[in-house]
DNA sequence: GGTTGAGTACGAACAGCTTCGTATATAGTC
DNA sequence: GACTATATACGAAGCTGTTCGTACTCAACC
């Protein structure tokens, strides 16, 4: 039996098409390739094959695992939203905030208003921060 | 119709290298290649030639200005930090949180928490909103 | 005027992402 | 078995971003 590629260290941040398919995924659950594909909601339509393609890929990433005890192989996420979603933020801290997540706190709170209900939500969150809080 | 050689409808997101650029421009204000080249801060050294052949493409995607009445040209940024910055967290939101600012703030909040003084802060600046809340 | 040092311009290699065409395998039907 | 419909596998083209080598320009100095 050969071995397999070896486990990845931690799967790399997801490309943009990779991401299109990860919340496709995270949304409905294992997907075959025509499901991803009927799923798929774009400007631009993608062939049948180019989906095919990339969760080949993101098999080798680690980013989907693949059932392949069908004929029709099902894929589904290996990595979570709140990860992915936590590894973006970070990524974007890094580059453009200078690794200041206050700094993208803050921005974000200034360019988008929030509304009476958001800022509520906020603050109750900001409640449960402040008994844990640490700097 | 082929893309024309000079639009300039908006200047586009930055790529990494780009930004790394734009970062320096922003705290040191207009530069010539060569300062800007020894302000880089990396892992890895980059080539003289490297920073010139950006800041040109970048010159031409109009993110930034190009002074060159010296022999030494000398650049400088033709878009805010500000603006780029908003622009990032847009992107961002689009891709990973479905649109939702909101989402993307308190994943923040939760995933990194805030010191004492940030919740300050981020309080005060909740204050101001609620006045001008809107959806 | 020739040499040198510092500058810009430009082509090209390389890598990663995205896309798709084509080849191939397989299950089902007649 | 032959045909069809649907699957996967795979190679390669096209694009963008990044990097750098090399050629060229020009001012200054001997």
């Amino acid at each position: 039996m050969p071995k397999r590629p070896l486990p990845r260290p931690a799967p790399p941040r997801p490309t943009n098409a990779e991401l299109e398919i990860l919340r496709v995924l995270w949304r409905r659950g294992p997907c075959t390739v025509r499901a991803v594909h009927a799923s798929f909601e774009r400007a631009e339509p993608i062939g049948y094959t180019t989906v095919l393609k990339l969760l080949q890929i993101m098999t080798e990433k680690g980013l989907v695992r693949r059932d392949a005890s069908l004929r029709s192989h099902v894929y589904s996420a290996a990595v979570s939203e709140a990860s992915t979603q936590r590894r973006m933020v970070a990524d974007l801290v890094k580059r453009a905030f200078g690794g200041s997540t206050l700094r993208l706190l803050l921005h974000a709170l200034a360019t988008r208003p929030a509304s009476s209900r958001e800022v509520h939500q906020i603050r109750r969150l900001l409640n449960h921060q402040k008994n844990g809080a640490r700097a």
